[in-house]
DNA sequence: AACTCGGGGCA
DNA sequence: TGCCCAGAGTT
């Protein structure tokens, strides 16, 4: 593949991008000719290849928004579906400021980083109250709104409302890293800076909202993290790390950081079909959402039954009979990983829970917020229930 | 600057 | 299993 690679590409080009990211790299200055022919070689391929992806067809700010809130740290894939479900019972940001928080928890509810879907209602409550509905048009005043960073600002303003906004996600800094061989890892101080001043130089120009979403295509469909797919680059003659074959090694990823193991236990307790759920506080990990009675620790060794008696007594809860028919789950964060243990508890002392508490029918818990893992366990749990 | 905050897809 | 994804807010 590489004789193959060589073949294809011309010494020529070779070494007209080699100049070209050098003088990049020593003044973060561009020849104006360069950086033209750069951006149409990456515009004209974008307006031809780009998937076709849902908030695309629209040009109402609101619904990008929507999407640029979801795609925060999330997959396509896994948006797709939320944003269409978001879409049709929210049509528009007064629809969302006026919805319940219960409510956009619910329909969030699997997606992840929950505090986004709070960000996202305070926010629309802001665009209706403080900007009569209209949502803020310039990079400036969407940058003000709760959930709305640099990213964010940079994508709405250029997408939405052609201004020449830039923008760094992963994807760009990915493609930085390559076109100018920058080696300082992901993370690091010096890439973001470096990264959001060739943004910044590039992004002058017709279409920024093309130019922008054009990087981020091309680090999702063909700047692969893995064997990037170089001989279909639209900009290969520029990247200095494919003239010098080391496009596989970069970017330098950042140290590894660990994840520390919790352990959790809960207790469902089940009656006439129903299970007792508890409302989480409305901040931290998994903020608000509704799970089981229950504790969790930081450490390797299992939690005791001691430990599980007082807990459950502090809730206000007094289970009659010892914990049994142990169920574990795992379920990996970003930065911890949970060893779960499941009791079904069917007999109790005292139910007098001192915190939120609903009893939830098994036969329909969808109108909960609750996070992928409880789903889980809750379908496991009703499969259990139903089935024997 | 470091930490917190989900979940899933893929080699 | 490890990596990383259209990041933002808090400390």
């Amino acid at each position: 593949m590489a004789d193959l690679d060589s073949a294809f590409f011309a010494a020529r080009e070779v070494e007209r991008g080699a100049s070209w990211a050098e003088e990049i790299q020593g003044e973060w200055k561009l020849e104006e000719t360069e950086r033209s022919a750069f951006r149409a070689s990456l515009v004209s391929w974008f307006q031809q290849q780009q998937r076709d992806l849902p908030w695309r067809a629209t040009r109402d700010p609101y619904a990008i928004w929507l999407s640029e809130i979801m795609l925060q740290q999330t997959r396509v894939e896994t948006v797709i579906p939320y944003y269409h479900r978001f879409l049709e019972r929210f049509p528009t940001v007064r629809d969302l400021a006026a919805a319940s928080l219960e409510e956009v928890l619910s329909l969030w509810s699997g997606l992840g980083y929950y505090r986004r879907a709070r960000m996202l209602h305070q926010a629309a409550q802001v665009v209706v109250s403080e900007h009569e509905g209209e949502f803020p048009s310039t990079h400036k005043d969407l940058l003000s709104l709760p959930g709305i960073g640099r990213y964010t600002a940079g994508a709405i303003a250029s997408i939405a409302f052609s201004e020449e906004a830039p923008l760094v996600d992963g994807n760009v800094f990915r493609i930085f890293a390559r076109l100018f061989s920058l080696t300082d890892a992901i993370g690091s101080k010096e890439l973001e800076r470096a990264c959001w001043q060739l943004a910044a130089s590039l992004v002058r120009g017709e279409s920024p909202g093309d130019l922008n979403q054009a990087l981020m295509e091309l680090g999702a469909t063909l700047c692969f993290p893995k064997k990037p797919s170089c001989l279909l680059c639209p900009v290969r003659a520029w990247c200095r790390s494919f003239a010098a074959g080391t496009q596989a090694e970069l970017p330098t990823p950042k140290a590894p950081k660990e994840t520390p193991i919790w352990q959790v236990m809960w207790g469902l307790f089940v009656e006439k079909g129903r299970v007792l759920m508890i409302q989480r506080p409305h901040a931290g990990l998994f903020a608000g959402m509704w799970e089981f009675p229950g504790l969790y620790r930081a450490g390797e060794e299992a939690i005791s039954a001691q430990e599980w008696d007082d807990t459950l007594a502090e809730m206000g809860i007094k289970a009659a009979i010892p914990p049994s028919s142990a169920k574990p789950y795992k379920h990996i964060l970003t930065h911890r990983q949970l060893a779960i243990t499941t009791h079904t508890i069917l007999q109790w002392e005292k139910m007098e829970p001192s915190v939120p508490f609903r009893w939830v029918e098994l036969a329909h818990l969808g109108e909960l917020p609750i996070s992928s893992i409880v789903r889980r366990v809750l379908h496991d749990l009703a499969a259990d229930s139903l089935g024997g």
